[in-house]
DNA sequence: CATTCATACCCTTACGTATGGGTCAGATTC
DNA sequence: GAATCTGACCCATACGTAAGGGTATGAATG
């Protein structure tokens, strides 16, 4: 009989497993109307049937296409509250068609950031060479940037910050929370 | 000549307005030390130099790459803080090594996401040809459906709730796992 | 005097984490 | 057979988080 394997109940805790989520994740989800556990034990424990795998599976592609949990409960809530099926289908298959393009964007978009990861790369490879080693300070006016309009966008971020100084601060004014003394304006509320 | 108009000083609306980030925003960056302005006014303005434009660019890319803010000011810290050049520099470029595969792995992730979309799209075209039109209820039966196996996930997901609220609760009575019920000798973990 | 700005506080999402007590199932004990 | 113990599991509730958005109040700027 283990063919009746397939109708024992889960525990919130099996369900957590079995589909990566964690409990606190499917507490919410039944919480917003997403999943409803099949009953409970006297005590009170959520039961769920196995097919809730499905739907939280679903959960998750969606959420994936950059939907809120708060929007899938809206695409359930009318699908369910539709008498029309075809209708239905159409308007989800209008959801999709939308996600789809979003995420071809968004595919595109990694594709983009990898590039201008890979050109990072390479050109730090440059200082790999570079004996003997400097200080960063020094970096700024490497002989080997002759133009610091090729450095990529992600070297170029991190120095030449002429007074922004996750370091050291040229000569500015501190700002401190609280009515330090030499600040001419006292704008307390 | 205009190049001085490059030594022209930004209050923040103006650096949000080019940046294309919120007041808000800019605002964060400077609480967290990820950007400074190079002086104040007397009456308390932010004034800051066009360079820091490249700063918030760098920030953003980072942060597409799927660092949190947190995690760049880290970076930001810990660069700075480094006395040797080339050493800075070969963390950075591991740190870009390990975007670049994780923004690899986004771009797989949602080309996969495009195809199941496509094949939902598809699926779903076959409902546009049933008529007439069954309520939705009615589709979880669908005869075009030789096997449910074969629908797609988002599809699946949405139907096909045996007691799941937003559709319809079959008559399950209140059952507790033990001996009273079938054989649930498999609820182990 | 109408903008723009500074500061400050609350709102959001999708959970994480903590609290404090209840339940389950098996092993031990009476 | 019944009670107890034990350890893992579960409950509800509530506050914390990141990265800002939105709004309010009052002061500074043009």
């Amino acid at each position: 009989m283990s063919a009746e394997r397939k109708d024992a109940l889960l525990k919130i805790g099996d369900l957590a497993k079995r589909s990566g989520k964690s409990v606190r994740a499917l507490h919410l989800y039944e919480e917003m109307g997403l999943l409803q556990p099949v009953s409970r034990t006297t005590g009170g424990f959520r039961l769920f049937h196995e097919d809730v795998l499905v739907r939280i599976h679903w959960i998750e592609l969606l959420q994936e296409a950059g939907m809120s949990l708060h929007q899938i409960q809206e695409l359930l809530h009318s699908w369910w509250s539709q008498d029309d099926g075809p209708q239905a289908m159409d308007r989800l298959r209008q959801v999709f068609a939308e996600k789809l393009e979003e995420s071809r964007a968004q595919a595109r978009k990694y594709e983009m950031l990898a590039r201008e990861l890979e050109s990072s790369i390479q050109y730090l490879q440059t200082c790999r060479s570079c004996h003997p080693a400097p200080a960063i300070s020094a970096c700024a006016a490497c002989p080997m940037d002759r133009d610091a309009e090729d450095q990529p966008a992600l070297v170029a971020g991190l120095h030449r910050q002429p007074a922004s100084g996750a370091g050291r601060v040229p000569e500015l004014i501190q700002i401190e929370p609280g009515p330090a003394a030499g600040s001419p304006e006292e704008n307390r509320t």
